[in-house]
RNA sequence: GGCCCGUUGGUGAAGUGGCUUAACACACUGCCCUUUCACGGCAGCAUUCAUGGGUUCGAAUCCCAUACGGGUCACCA
């Protein structure tokens, strides 16, 4: 059998959303799982889309969840360059290839021209297509117009019936009527290729045996195989991806938060729990199973086993696999996360090392995401707490207020400050009241953070310091 | 508009003709654990698979129609 080859190639655009990062780990993982190689190939044949720094950001999501190619631009390998703008020869040599075989012609007609026969057909309510006149043109007039300068574009002929028929690993048989497709551009007049052409030509010529990508090329994909024909090249296997979408079904955009993985990743979501979660994004495994590591993924990902429907998004189930991998995380790592969040929030000058690593060690298993820190830490960075509904209806019922006040009266004495010395606060009020459980800690809780959840009580009080702590029981009234 | 694809609970999602009185997860509710909170554990949560027909002894699963949603029809990728 010949080795698998896929690759992931994105326009440099500027930032990578996780619907492209999705395809990059499909595509990997399919590779991976064959032990193929997974090619990385930067399509930049739009002059004007392309982004400065674009393809550093595409490298850096790569790198950073792990999906390393065998291939690419930086890397090298046998079947560079790995960026289209540095093989427009290629483009341009298979292309005139095509004319000489007499699959494509030359075509002058000018985009105001093509904008006026658009125009045309709209009025007469027919759906506009390429009429293909520039087929008729004659060698002596193609010659003629060249060497006046003319800008031309080469285009490919199209079969005018039958039916183009395609598998592909996810949807099926596919099968479109070939009067509908027009006689597409493959080298525009800038003398760069379209996707289309430099997508088939570059898949060929790096071997590419598995094209993996989203489905809004399921109806494109006769043109490149009718493109495959025309050179007597091999079709690869085809494994189209549901699309990626928000809540609304619509398409994916910034609008719904951190769409972008760097922005996910500067928010503090870690690159494995990302990659674990988009995995599971139009693909599922075979067991119930939800956690993955990419090793673990790449074992078990199979391709027949990816979904048709669209896969939505869901933040609400990245931030649980992310608060899954947060919880496994070292103190080292868990602080590189969240410390930088915490600086940039608030003033730490006058918080020791010790209290901040004490403070992010407590929320451990509170946060999903770093940046999240900023707002579930706020008790112990503002001045005055105030209470929400429900806390006041607590301080309301029963014993509640004479349990603080016994708790002020004793917090005040503690001289050492230790967590030991205000557990034992606590017991003393436990056995002067004769209160416990919700009854005891609750109404401490509301007075000092204003919140009834949080971390451990004790590891509260003494963050937040002898002097807030009091300052606060003095609200009480 | 033509063509193509999709439609399972509050949400994501398994399910490819009988093992399904529809997994699992998120969310929610209750219980247990914890002297509080959270974590963790356990339990509850779709008489039903967009709707209507058909095929079959039997359908979420196959076929047809309808509705809704999306994609695609570029010198964009």
């Amino acid at each position: 059998m010949k080795r698998v080859r896929t690759r992931f190639a994105p326009s440099p655009t500027g930032y990578m959303h996780v619907g492209n990062l999705r395809s990059a780990i499909f595509a990997y993982l399919i590779a991976k799982h064959y032990n193929g190689d997974f090619i990385l190939r930067i399509e930049d044949t739009d002059q004007e889309r392309k982004v400065e720094g674009a393809v550093d950001i595409i490298y850096d999501t790569c790198l950073l969840c792990g999906l390393i190619p065998d291939e690419g631009p930086r890397e090298g390998g046998n079947y560079g360059p790995y960026v289209q703008s540095k093989r427009l020869h290629i483009y341009k040599e298979y292309a005139e290839k095509l004319v000489e075989m007499g699959k494509a012609y030359y075509c002058f007609c000018s985009e105001e021209c093509l904008e006026e026969m658009r125009k045309e057909a709209e009025k007469k309510k027919i759906p506009f297509m390429y009429d293909g006149r520039c087929q008729k043109l004659t060698k002596e007039e193609i010659e003629e117009k060249i060497k006046k300068g003319e800008k031309y574009v080469i285009r490919q002929k199209m079969p005018k019936d039958g039916m183009s028929v395609y598998h592909d690993i996810v949807y099926g048989e596919m099968t479109f009527e070939n009067k509908l497709l027009e006689d597409q551009i493959l080298l525009k007049s800038d003398g760069f290729p379209t996707y289309n052409f430099a997508n088939v030509v570059d898949d060929h010529l790096m071997g590419i045996t598995h094209v993996i990508r989203g489905n809004e090329y399921l109806t494109s994909t006769p043109k490149y195989n009718l493109l495959y024909d025309a050179f007597g090249w091999e079709k690869p296997t085809y494994i189209h991806l549901p699309m990626v979408v928000d809540f609304d079904m619509k398409k994916l955009s910034k609008r719904h938060g951190a769409a972008s993985f760097m922005d996910l990743y500067k928010d503090g979501y870690l690159p494995e729990a990302v990659v674990n979660y988009l995995a599971l994004l139009g693909w599922s495994p075979e067991t119930t199973d939800e956690i993955f590591s990419l090793e673990e993924l790449i074992k078990i990902f199979d391709p027949s086993r990816i979904n048709k429907a669209p896969a939505i998004y869901d933040v609400k189930k990245l931030n649980w696999v992310n608060a899954h991998y947060i919880k496994k995380l070292s103190l080292d790592e868990l602080l590189k996360i969240t410390v930088p969040h915490l600086e940039q929030a608030y003033d730490l000058s006058d918080k020791s090392e010790d209290w901040i690593k004490h403070l992010v060690k407590i929320y451990q298993n509170h946060i999903s995401y770093g940046k999240e820190i900023v707002e579930v830490t706020d008790l112990f960075f503002k001045k005055d707490i105030s209470l929400d509904e429900e806390c006041i209806s607590f301080m309301e019922k029963g014993r509640a207020k004479e349990v603080v006040k016994c708790f002020a009266k004793y917090i005040k004495e503690v001289e050492e400050w230790t967590i030991d010395n205000i557990v034992d606060v606590i017991n003393n009020v436990k056995k002067e009241m004769g209160v416990k459980g919700k009854d005891l800690y609750m109404p401490i809780r509301i007075m000092v953070s204003g919140q009834m959840h949080g971390p451990e009580l004790p590891d509260t009080i003494y963050l937040l310091g002898k002097e807030t702590i009091i300052s606060r029981l003095n609200n009480l009234n």
